[in-house]
DNA sequence: CCCTGTATACTTACATACAAGTGGTAATGA
DNA sequence: TCATTACCACTTGTATGTAAGTATACAGGG
């Protein structure tokens, strides 16, 4: 619980500046899957009432990051392997079906935006950086979701992405991962600039399901991390 | 304003039921477009304090059922004609992904599922209950999305249909609009019971368009429940 | 008549107090 | 030594109080 200490509020309402923070740290690491949190504690760190914080808690639970027992704790939740199979299965399904629409409506503009995009992909693939990697990428993968004219498609993906973005976090630091993610981007781009909606979206999928192959390796690196034995409760 | 009097508070944690109670208030246009609703009016007529409120409009705002405005107000949000393009997309991404999957894994007692349920709607159509051939219809799209393993797609697309919702809530009074439903329904079953997903995908999203086709005369009829002048502010 | 400034009655945002329930722990008895 | 029981510290859920901001109505001056 170092959230005071590492992590800046961002300007905003209170409530969705603790939201964002606890958001950020969660898909960060720095709060621990299974790990409890506790309202008066974060009150605390943060200098504010529990007010806010049961605001952030309310929308996080919603997102399936934190789960509330009433009278017991809040706790991060744990990875599940079935929620993170869910969260790919939506950001395939909105991402593919976006990036058709892209192919279509494309023009040169877009096109050249992309290849900025992937061109400062390449610069911080060579000094080795996961962190502005992450950041570019998303902007890659939202500018796709722009270019069809559905940017609501994207927000609604990051949003199921939830654990997914957890994963992936975890999965940064592995041999050729950045490169193979730049030349995976090409390919999604040629596909557009060619105006072929099919092989976009076969490019697209491919490249999603990247992500998912690092998950076993992680479960044996962070077995505490994950949680299988039980079903998602609603 | 007729909640307390209208609709039954169900159970589960407070918080939860009020938050149930006005989603379904703003989709049923018992709070209608653009209505401007108080926390304090709102605990009053629940008979709960404000702050199990609040954490209800904290969720439909998350929602964009509601917006709300420091100092001064919150309102239910209008329908706009983006937000309901939005939905339609995320929505037709989502199941029609799914239903693939559905084509695929479908085994009999799955089909005979669907049957079931499709028998069902054409008794009500021939009742003419609109309101309980929302519930069956939901009940179909769901059922497919859980035969294809995800019924995450279900809840994901349930949440983003919003707007969505209201609308076809507001264009079921329309002639041959059930019967035509469940001869789509069929329509897509087929496809099913034959395990060809392209089939069941294309009979999907032509069933999942008709919906929209409803907008322009909706428009017509409550020019007052749209907003499409203002894009929708993050 | 019109314009302007002010008081006021609202609103939400935030802080705090109280209630109800949980789990661990230590004391007690066999 | 072990089982049982009562207690206590802690949790979230709910209620209420305080602060700050907005629109409106109204009075007064031009």
């Amino acid at each position: 619980m170092r959230i005071s200490h590492s992590r800046r509020l961002e300007p905003g309402s209170t409530s969705r500046r603790v939201y964002s923070s606890l958001r950020e740290a969660i898909i960060a690491g720095e709060l621990e899957p299974g790990q409890r949190i506790s309202e008066n504690e974060l009150a605390e760190r943060l200098s504010v009432s529990r007010t806010p914080i049961r605001e952030a808690l309310t929308l996080l639970r919603d997102e399936r990051f934190v789960q509330v027992v009433p009278q017991l704790g809040t706790f991060v939740t744990r990875i599940s392997s079935a929620a993170v199979a869910d969260a790919q299965f939506v950001r395939e399904a909105l991402e593919c079906a976006a990036v058709r629409v892209a192919a279509e409506r494309a023009d040169r503009n877009d096109i050249a935006a992309l290849e900025g995009l992937i061109r400062r992909q390449e610069e911080v693939v060579a000094e080795t950086n996961y962190e502005r990697f992450a950041l570019l990428d998303d902007e890659f993968h939202a500018a796709i979701c722009e270019i069809s004219g559905r940017g609501f498609a994207w927000e609604v993906a990051q949003r199921a992405k939830g654990h997914l973005s957890r994963v992936r976090r975890l999965s940064l630091p592995q041999p050729n991962y950045l490169s193979t993610m730049v030349v995976e981007h090409h390919a999604v781009l040629d596909a557009l600039r060619r105006g072929s909606p099919d092989d976009a979206e076969a490019a697209l999928r491919h490249h999603l399901r990247m992500v998912l192959s690092a998950v076993p390796a992680l479960r044996d690196e962070h077995p505490d991390y994950f949680e299988d034995e039980e079903e998602r409760s609603a």
